[in-house]
DNA sequence: TATTTTAGTGAACACTGTTCACTTTTCGAA
DNA sequence: TTCGAAAAGTGAACAGTGTTCACTAAAATA
């Protein structure tokens, strides 16, 4: 135990700490490049010098290590979201520039974003998840991502832009999967975007464009729905 | 070779068929089970009471049994969702329906989709597959589903329900990015839907919900775009 | 200075996918 | 039917993985 004010740390952490950084930022330069399959334990060791039983001193496992590295990426994801979410724009570039940043800062890091959201849950992962709270769940960085998207609606509903009718909640979780899903889908299947006709097109400026039809999705509708359209 | 039609098997091929389908039952098992890292070739072998190298003889590698499991996967949920396409509805039902029922036979299976979306290609792999033109890609399973929703698009705005001002190929696009979104956020973090404070709503009830938005999205807009909702 | 805690190591364990020389079985033609 | 070739299947080995653990060397503490 320290004595005094953990703040200062004593050489010993000092150094440890430093280790500890030397493996994180070698892991993450091998995860960015190769994904989870390329950032092996015995070759992170190899390339710090370190035995590869040495790094068991500082993560528990491979897993934990990985746990460290994709929660820092998604935070900085929170954080160039959050920030965007607080700019001084309108509301309609506001909403946009929080979609293609969130997009745009995925596909930067296309190994990071996946790993992200690679875990399924079991059965049993799944019934334990079910207890934490709204209040718990808005406490980690995936529910403050989520809280933005939330506060989002509420106030394109109190500008008169977002249909009052719609529940803030469940609209925040359509935005997160189309912006979402598009990310996966530039990742993982990055010919879509070449294959149209008009190759002016660029990737950035789709986001844009889904970005729109996504808030418009949510706009206060032309008249009562549709019932035409019959075959 | 064959002297004539290949069609009728010899008892030979027949036995060897039989094989083949029976590793790919058991594969098929254990990945729907535990997923990728749950199906290891030598697990394989035991419960089908070969050995390893036996199953060398019927496929390359792992990642090409794993890639049939995959494709076979895909081409059953492009299967389902060209029926839907297909089926005797009113435009929007028929719509929705297609979004849901993509959504549903993926979350069926999570494994398999979260799989058949997870490779991440290299510059090299992406430089080859842009070589690839409009027709080729349309043959690929991917391409069809792709295409259906395109032709989607294109019927709805002839009948006058979407806006015709959107590009096709585009709103195609973000359809699908919509609906891939959700299916991958219930699969990865299937705590979502539960957090909200009215537990009466159901999974499937929000697929629907989030497909008519998705739909509302590309409808025609209520009057020129918003140019308000300044800060 | 003596002792205890920490840092780091090398060898081992239990896995993994994959290959290859080898045996056994099956099949088609002489 | 017999003989040779092709196919089916195997066991051992290779190279790789994550992880553990008894052990040494160094540093921190008393």
């Amino acid at each position: 135990m320290d004595s005094d004010y953990t703040l200062e740390q004593t050489p010993a952490t000092r150094r440890r700490n430093k280790v500890r950084e030397a493996i994180l930022a070698a892991a993450e330069r091998m995860f960015a490049k190769e994904g989870e399959s390329g950032l092996s334990i015995r070759r992170l060791a190899e390339e710090i010098d370190y035995s590869p039983s040495a790094i068991y001193k500082y993560f528990g496992s491979k897993e934990e290590l990985l746990e460290e590295l994709k929660d820092s990426f998604f935070e900085r994801l929170l954080d160039q979201v959050d920030r965007v979410s607080a700019a001084n724009m309108n509301f309609h570039d506001r909403a946009r520039a929080c979609v293609t940043t969130y997009v745009s800062t995925a596909t930067a890091r296309p190994h990071h974003y996946a790993a992200a959201f690679s875990s399924i849950p079991t059965r049993e992962e799944l019934a334990a998840r079910r207890q934490l709270s709204w209040d718990d769940f808005i406490a980690t960085p995936k529910g403050q991502a989520f809280k933005i998207l939330v506060d989002l609606v509420e106030e394109g509903q109190a500008l008169g832009v977002f249909d009052p009718a719609l529940e803030p909640i469940k609209s925040a979780k359509s935005i997160w999967a189309s912006s979402h899903g598009l990310a996966l889908l530039m990742i993982h299947m990055p010919i879509l975007p070449d294959v149209q006709p008009c190759p002016t097109q660029t990737d950035g400026d789709f986001v844009a464009y889904h970005a729109d039809i996504v808030m418009r999705g949510l706009a206060v509708p032309a008249d009562p729905p549709h019932k035409n359209g019959t075959r």
